[in-house]
DNA sequence: AGTTTTTTTGGTAGTGACTCGCATTTCGGG
DNA sequence: CCCGAAATGCGAGTCACTACCAAAAAAACT
């Protein structure tokens, strides 16, 4: 048995139809919607059958999410299990830029058609639930308790993911020519938790 | 044409039905679980069709959330434009206090059910972005900002809404014995939002 | 009370997401 | 070059959800 764990050929010609699926369901999802463009479609415009979507994606909506588990992955390697709060900020900021170094025109568009079709947003809250629980368990290892249990730890993922979220949606909202890059309102967001998230209210 | 709002007797029908039904798929969902309980199986239970189920809640789903709609929509009406952090927080916690005042056992056992069935999760989440959305809009009002490019109160209502989800997610972590109201859960999570919800991390 | 009108309900048919099992093809390794 | 394993496509099946229609029930009106 092959130890290689990424630079099998049969992984690359994985990774080529699980990212031309996920084009062809963006740009579909984008000109028709969402509901309106059958996964048949979708796996026709890139040449493959609907059993194959599938095998690639558990579901429709994953398409257009193909790249997030790897970076997921990647971001709970980089992170060190007693990372302090300046570390976790670095590393989430570095996370958002690294989501649009690659194509800046399609993560925008990407975070745009995520915020207009509710069955993609759902979706993506979904994933960001999956980061609230990473962080989570993260916060909670400083203080020792269960992760389960830790409002204070609760709190602090989701106040941290509130911080990311309200950044792309605020980029999304923005028409494409006027919107800056996330990075900047992930640090404007972020700076504003740390002076206290409740200011605009007081 | 009848100008009563509420008291109608087809409208009593109707929050009737709406209800078995609610209690027939909460039961049944928390028995056999739900994607296990197909809505035949439910509308029967509660001796209506499949039809009339799909009349009543545009989503399988929604049926465990029977009671939202109303009580978002009271929440609404309750909460002036112009309340400040205090009232706000006031409010929320009277919500919560409504939300089990009524049958805290049914209302604990909903609360645990829908973390542990992802698709009612993720339905769970759609509702708490409602509330976000909410929130949004009365924290912008006092800065006068526009609430889809606010960074600032984007950020803060989704860590008000945080700190709502972190109360809930305790509660249905904890055994049912052991569980307190999830009253005392908010309140803890709001002091700690007030003094600053990074605390554990720094 | 009886009739008309409106609402509610259940049934049927249809679409599309998603699953499963199978036959065929394709591909990598020996 | 060949053999075993994995990838692909196909067909059948389940179920959520929609649209439509006909019958039953309730409300409204005389």
């Amino acid at each position: 048995m092959s130890v290689a764990p990424v630079e099998s050929a049969r992984d690359r010609r994985r990774l080529r139809a699980r990212r031309d699926l996920a084009l062809a369901a963006v740009m579909l999802f984008e000109q028709q919607g969402f509901a309106a463009t059958p996964v048949e479609e979708i796996a026709a415009a890139a040449d493959y059958s609907a059993s194959t979507f599938f095998r690639m994606f558990t579901r429709k909506e994953d398409a257009v999410f193909f790249d997030m588990p790897d970076r997921l992955e990647s971001l709970r390697m980089t992170v060190p299990a007693d990372a302090t709060w300046p570390d976790v900020r670095a590393a989430l900021v570095e996370h958002a830029h690294t989501w649009e170094a690659d194509d800046p025109a399609f993560a925008a568009a990407r975070v745009r058609l995520l915020h207009r079709e509710p069955s993609l947003t759902s979706r993506y809250l979904e994933y960001c639930q999956e980061y609230e629980v990473w962080l989570t368990e993260l916060v909670s290892n400083r203080s020792g308790a269960d992760p389960q249990t830790d409002v204070a730890a609760q709190l602090a993922a989701g106040c941290i993911i509130a911080a990311f979220r309200s950044a792309f949606s605020v980029q999304a909202a923005l028409p494409a020519r006027k919107a800056a890059s996330v990075v900047e309102y992930l640090e404007a967001a972020f700076d504003a938790l740390e002076a206290g998230p409740l200011a605009p209210v007081t």
